[in-house]
DNA sequence: CCGGCACATGTTATCGATCACATCGCCGAA
DNA sequence: TTCGGCGATGTGATCGATAACATGTGCCGG
């Protein structure tokens, strides 16, 4: 930086100055200084200038240890929109989502001075860790506890069960049945809570819910349940990897999807279009996601408060093969 | 860090010391500081060190824009082993693995000041960037050009294609066509090289390459050519998403699996049990390769030397239900 | 014609660690 | 006895940026 002050015959402090955009610089000295900086190719420290200010430009985020689709697209998407920003991502795995991981990966990134964190904190476990947070740090969740007074971006995971019920029952299905995701987790609840209002509003039976991880190996025991009620000709399933499982544990027992049984999934990960037959879903924006909770992080980093607003994403239905009319059994 | 000394009793050096395993402090000084240290909840700021140092606790890891599960599992697993020995990882997306796209991401690791760079570069077209890379930056590749004299972590491609490959032969078809991914991949190029070996020992006629991206709707339509030839039996995919195209194509057709073809994969996906029929498949180890390559990284990073040792990994084959003999046709 | 204020710029202290070197005992060999 | 050397510890400089304050210039209004 003094290398560049002398080229550009200014003092470090101006160099400084044009770094950060100070506006308090004449045009022609910013000019020279600007073209100091090409010739010599001199990058700024990060370190310097984390240890002054206090903060780095990096921004954490803590997500649970899986390589699942969802978040691992989320993460794609949130390191883009970072890097677009100027912002690095450092990312803190943990494994399971209770007070002590979610803390001591919270640690970590105050250790290096992130300047704001995102939690993945799907589950209810996650949320004592949050409360014991440091308040002063800016922290925005995703897909966190509805309930919770904290910035929170989310899937709208209501709206897409409600579109996904509704579309089964517009295709002449008396009633839906529903494979959920693990109870504990609020996609799950909330794609439960909207498959029910669907239901409720259309005045159809509600048949008891039918728990499962995310796994397609507990999709498939749910199927094999499912394939030997007769009467069960429409199936929603909390995700896409539940539906495989379903698609396949149909298929054992002969009952052909969509003629006997329609099946539609939540994701819309990539191969979805190339199950047997070729799924309907739901497909979360997780880009949008992304950038939301990019800008809500930016803008309490910027006003140095907190914000507990929340935004939601809607998702949208993607029609592909696996729905039919009952009446073409 | 000023008060853990006054605590302690000692200079500000000495805590220096003792933070960093220096051996020449007496073990009772030891002990004090470390009390101090805990009583006072000090942490070390990692900015501070980073300035004087020059390097940082940071690995910057270079990866293709992916949501695949291959890369995926790679990073979780390299950001967990980098955890366990004190290193943040902090990753860079790329869309493109082009000269241009690799050499911003790594400037911007640069920048960071981090202490080493894994490049996951599939690709020949990353070489170029990556030959002018400065050369005193700790590097590992992973999955890059076996040509290149640079430390190298790689899954063995083309071991694991031989005992797909082998493991058809042995079932009893007389040769097995091969659906690959992208030319300009390594991973693509060592599977063909794989097959090619297997079938050349067996004395097996060799079958055109079919040439796909890495997509289960390229899978989808060498599917629909292989499901017309009533000869092809057995099919080695490069991948499952390949293999589950095929899957897809085969069914539309009328051919069952495995009794009219026969099917291979290559990854194990977490749905790979799950298609239908269940796929054999080729596992690689991404843990060890994360292991591995962090091993090396650390190594480099030790010595100050940067090696060009490399290291294989050798993928494990996965028997489900998508392989029958053909005389079962 | 002068005080004062805004703007452009420079000077010095500061963040929190490590590094290089200085110091102080103490022990053993000449 | 003396001195070299080593182990344990302290002192001051240093990394490269920003913050706070100081300085110098030109313009405006009274």
């Amino acid at each position: 930086m003094t290398d560049v002050a002398r080229l550009a015959g200014v003092s470090h402090q101006t160099v400084s100055r044009v770094l950060n955009g100070h506006p308090n610089v004449r045009e022609q000295t910013r000019n020279r200084v600007r073209a100091a900086i090409s010739e010599l190719g001199y990058r700024p420290n990060r370190a310097a200038k984390a240890l002054v200010t206090g903060r780095s430009q990096v921004l954490g985020v803590v997500a649970q240890n899986s390589t699942l689709y969802g978040p691992a697209s989320l993460l794609v998407a949130f390191e883009n929109a970072a890097a677009e920003a100027g912002f690095t991502v450092s990312v803190g795995n943990v494994s399971v989502l209770d007070r002590h991981s979610i803390g001591r990966a919270v640690e970590q990134h105050l250790d290096q001075r992130v300047a704001g964190i995102v939690v993945i904190a799907p589950v209810a476990s996650a949320n004592e860790a949050l409360d014991h947070l440091p308040a002063d740090v800016p922290l925005v969740t995703i897909d966190g506890d509805p309930a919770r007074p904290a910035a929170l971006v989310t899937v709208d995971q209501a709206a897409g069960a409600r579109d996904a019920t509704k579309f089964l029952l517009d295709a002449g299905h008396s009633t839906v049945w529903h494979v959920s995701g693990p109870s504990d987790w609020f996609d799950a609840i909330g794609r439960i809570e909207g498959w029910r209002a669907a239901l409720t509003e259309a005045g159809a039976e509600i048949p008891p819910v039918m728990a499962a991880d995310w796994t397609a190996a507990s999709g498939y025991r749910a199927g094999q349940m499912l394939a030997r009620m007769p009467d069960v000709t429409a199936v929603f399933a909390a995700n896409d990897h539940l539906a495989l499982g379903i698609l396949r544990a149909m298929s054992e027992r002969g009952r052909r999807v969509p003629e006997d049984v329609s099946v539609v999934g939540f994701d819309d990960v990539p191969e979805a279009a190339y199950f047997i037959p070729p799924l309907t879903t739901i497909r979360p924006d997780f880009e949008a996601v992304a950038r939301t909770t990019l800008g809500m992080l930016l803008g309490q980093i910027e006003s140095g408060s907190s914000t507990s607003t929340r935004h939601t994403i809607a998702p949208e239905l993607v029609v592909r093969d696996s729905v039919a009319s009952p009446g073409q059994r």
